[in-house]
DNA sequence: AACCACATTTGGATCGTTCAAATGATGGGT
DNA sequence: ACCCATCATTTGAACGATCCAAATGTGGTT
């Protein structure tokens, strides 16, 4: 009885809404009704055609669909070539089930640079159908999404915009937040004297987090002006993790990312004291190096994230929210305390 | 002239093939062919419909192409939760650049388990439209490949089928050619007690990578007697590393990954003496920690793994290759250098 | 009994492309 | 001149879904 195989599928043997639509005696109409606009059949018909799709195994065919909708639940993010250190991983793999909860999927494309990127968004939206873009790595001067409004697409970014303006929906981790809580922490331990490790000055990420040590310590009656910078490798980090060493009354650093803060551990060893004992340290993104190394870190809610992009986005196009102004997300990240900074 | 507001294009203002077609001067089944089989038509013509193409900045409407030929250029790669050790990132970027090449895109999904993901597959290709799939994680027992081949859905796997059966195409790494390579650079050096801190035994990666220890250890007129193992974690991993460096005749050791070497490097530091100098460790899979370490380890090409990838399976795509066995590919890792293990 | 409002269902037309078959042009052989 | 083979191009019909508008059925009013 069920599933005969006089049922007439596609070409492809498939079911499709016609077959279902025999199956349930009904027209073809009435079955896209009843998965689109239930609200519009009555519930013995629904109820009907629903065994029929069941019966079948009936799945839409996304791309009929999108040639009549224009719509093609594809979502776009880039992947990076740079770092490696497996916060990409995290936040990829919570996108993706984020975006298969709403019924989207993730795309990949790569690019070389902001450049190449931009000039790649037509060729996604035109040939792919892309309904959207994920961007990560915003950054002081980022044209990426001024280029997307213009062409009507949608995005969503992961992190602020850092310069001003900026007139779409974004989700980030408040950076200020992670490194105060690291220093409250430090505070709260009996240090006075933490120093920071920091990136080059300039807006965005680098400055962020430093202003979170410095609000912490004003906060504490203490003076921020400990601080040296490096780039994020591991020799230009111990070199200045060095100059902090010099003074000899500093226990405790709180450093702007793990490698830095790895570098910072390293060098701290060499000068013949110990991590955690004599001179805490504390990193941030939480990577796998902090949690092989026992560093306390700052980690961010990558899974909260990723599903607050999806919301955002998801939220522009299923309901074209048009007015509303462009949400933004601010996540606080949280501190996970390890031997580097006193857990024993 | 060029692109006059008088071009009749679709209800998206974008161009298709009957606009191009209407600008040139031929039917749109014309524009098709110039397209897809140059070969039908006349160099004139073509020249024609190109100018055409250019003009109006057609791209052909994927939707439209793949509901009519049913492919739709898709490739389905399953994110994992698990590593965040960088390795997948960097495949993962190198597969979307192939993939980009050859005019594939890659495309997401997740799965708890092998069996979650099975269930996913005919989701997957009914719905999406998904080309292909590509593998990676291939374990023994895996059951995934024959699922696939049962629904006669395409597949690559980056790794070997490990219990023998396996009738698709594969693209793997050396990995004992990797840890002999680690063993005969450290044998070069003049150690000749060299312990291989291992994983649990069983078929797959981690006996792969003890054998190659095994087989430089034999060729050099060694015992390969020394062989402690571990889960892949910190802890353990030190536990283990204590058990080989009781014997202080010890002076190297090889690792089948980052992560217990890392945890090697520790325990050796703890016993008070000196990596690299008392001491060599050699890891496997180059990540970001072994960089920042200073750890020497085994480097695995995964550009060319993943660009193995697309080729063979978009070989089975395209020209349909049936007949002749599924390829397969093995690649040779390379060894990095790095102060653990000697370079100064 | 005739009528109208409303809920439900149905019939084309269409999205942009490719496939299969039909047409038109060209050229050679007898 | 005629016919046929060959090449270049065009025509018509799908692929599987949704849109829009029109057709049907149902009940309540007058």
């Amino acid at each position: 009885m069920a599933g005969s195989t006089a049922d007439r599928h596609g070409p492809t043997g498939r079911a499709t809404l016609s077959s279902v639509a025999a199956r349930a005696g009904v027209s073809p109409q009435t079955v896209s009704n009843v998965l689109n606009s239930p609200q519009l059949v009555r519930s013995d018909t629904a109820a009907r055609v629903q065994a029929a799709v069941r019966e079948l195994g009936y799945r839409p065919h996304r791309a009929a669909r999108q040639l009549r909708t224009r719509r093609s639940q594809v979502l776009a993010l880039r992947v990076e070539a740079s770092p490696g250190d497996g916060v990409f991983d995290r936040f990829l793999h919570a996108l993706t089930d984020a975006a298969t909860d709403r019924d989207y999927r993730i795309m990949l494309y790569t690019a070389q640079d902001d450049e190449a990127e931009i000039a790649a968004y037509s060729e996604l939206a035109d040939r792919w159908d892309v309904d959207g873009f994920v961007l990560t790595s915003t950054h002081p001067g980022d044209q990426r999404t001024s280029h997307l409004a213009e062409r009507g697409i949608p995005c969503v970014t992961f992190g602020r915009p850092w310069d001003g303006s900026g007139h779409h929906p974004w989700v980030d981790v408040d950076g200020a937040a992670g490194t105060r809580a690291a220093t409250d922490h430090l505070v709260a331990a009996g240090h006075r004297q933490i120093g920071f490790l920091g990136w080059p000055a300039g807006p965005g990420v680098g400055d962020d987090r430093q202003a979170g040590w410095e609000s912490a310590m004003t906060a504490a009656g203490l003076a921020p002006d400990r601080l040296a910078r490096s780039s994020n490798d591991l020799t230009q980090g111990r070199a200045a993790a060095a100059e902090l060493l010099n003074d000899p009354t500093i226990t405790a650093l709180v450093c702007v990312s793990d490698v830095l803060a790895l570098a910072a551990m390293a060098e701290i060893a060499a000068h013949g004291r110990k991590v955690g004992q004599d001179v805490a340290v504390v990193g941030f993104d939480d990577t796998d190096l902090a949690q092989v190394a026992g560093l306390s870190s700052v980690n961010q809610p990558l899974a909260e994230v990723a599903s607050a992009c999806i919301r955002l986005i998801t939220t522009i196009l299923d309901s074209s929210a048009d007015g509303r102004p462009p949400e933004r997300v601010l996540l606080t990240p949280s501190l996970v305390v390890r031997a580097s900074s006193g857990a024993r």
